[in-house]
DNA sequence: GTAAGAGTCCCGGTGTTGTT
DNA sequence: AACAACACCGGGACTCTTAC
């Protein structure tokens, strides 16, 4: 069975309320590779959401804490087909869970449905205030809160690895003790990718920076960085070539240009490691965005480039060459 | 020094995606 | 449709840390 028919199978068996016009929930991409241990939580997950709804206003939930996405990131532009889903259909089909607070400052916390909560409450905002949230109420403990909200993020695919990684290592620290193997048999994931997913979030933030997104920064990616930044002569080689790095994706941003790819940055940041010089097999990109070439070297006195410029003008090229040759000139000054 | 527990790393199986 | 390439992630060996 595929992963998004099990989800639709365990969503379909929600009761709607009998005011409730049913309202498809934006799908999340499915991911590969649905293992059975993830079979097993989203049984847990199917079993939870049987239970009946109910219906409230979202000023009436606190967001808990504990979940791996940030509330402050959500904005209209990357909820909008989330909102007019909802918006056409009346409501939210898919319940979200949430928890009583006795003695809180607002009657309920919400456990799951950190994006349909925001949804509608811009909704309710912006000429809706008649849309509810539907909702199921659990009883739920911290721990059982989190292995539950981590079923719905694992499967959502606008949030990074490093969010996930940051909400790990919380998690370990609060609910198993500081014992990862705890938390990998509870959440049914190999104490491998957690241990991935931990790591991730010891990657400092000029690495981060490389990236063109977060969402670029890969949990596998800390396997092969990590060792090198703890390596002193590899850092500081690390540390230059992000810095290059960096200054491309904006220089490429500004241009309304590709960005650099997630692997393309990885390889990059690896290479810099094994090989001499400043600045090694930096790409070389035409004003369209086509890869014409690359800088072999930059030495001293030498800059080495191999070109491959295909059918461009010799303008075209000559662009492109432009800013490699002003980067290496002030290098070059630099270096005296 | 040793044993136990925990984390890291590498390899390989499986599923997905792209190409012909 | 068949095949190749790639991505993901689990299993287990290895390493490190800590307590005694």
């Amino acid at each position: 069975m595929s992963r998004r028919s099990l989800i639709g199978e365990a969503l379909a068996s929600v009761p709607s309320e009998p005011s409730a016009t049913p309202a498809p929930e934006t799908p999340a991409t499915p991911r590969p590779n649905f293992t059975n241990k993830r079979l097993e939580a989203f049984g847990e997950a199917a079993r939870i959401v049987k239970r009946p709804t109910i219906r409230l206003k979202p000023a009436e939930c606190s967001i808990w804490p504990g979940n791996a996405r940030d509330y402050s990131m959500l904005d209209e532009f990357r909820l909008r087909s989330l909102i007019d889903s909802i918006l056409a259909e009346g409501g939210n089909r898919v319940p979200a869970v949430v928890r009583r607070t006795p003695g809180g400052p607002l009657p309920y916390e919400l456990v799951t449905g950190t994006r349909r909560h925001w949804a509608i409450s811009w909704l309710n905002t912006n000429h809706y205030p008649d849309i509810d949230l539907i909702a199921i109420i659990e009883d739920l403990d911290d721990e059982a809160a989190f292995r539950l909200a981590d079923i719905e993020n694992r499967e959502r695919e606008d949030i990074s690895d490093l969010e996930r990684g940051l909400n790990y290592k919380a998690a370990v620290d609060s609910y198993y003790g500081g014992v990862q193997l705890r938390m990998a048999e509870r959440l049914k994931i190999s104490k491998s990718q957690l241990s991935r997913y931990i790591a991730l979030t010891e990657i400092p933030p000029f690495i981060v920076s490389a990236f063109h997104s977060p969402m670029d920064l890969q949990a596998k990616y800390a396997e092969k960085l990590l060792p090198l930044l703890r390596d002193g002569s590899a850092r500081a080689k690390l540390e230059a070539a992000a810095d290059q790095i960096a200054a491309e994706q904006s220089f490429r941003r500004s241009g309304d240009e590709q960005p650099i790819t997630g692997p393309e940055v990885l390889s990059r940041l690896v290479q810099s490691t094994t090989t001499k010089g400043r600045v090694q097999r930096a790409t070389i990109v035409a004003p369209r965005g086509d890869a014409i070439g690359q800088v072999e070297k930059d030495q001293q006195k030498v800059l080495t480039l191999s070109l491959s410029p295909s059918n461009l003008t010799v303008d075209e090229i000559l662009e492109a060459l432009r800013p490699v040759i002003e980067q290496a000139k002030m290098r070059s000054t630099r270096r005296r």
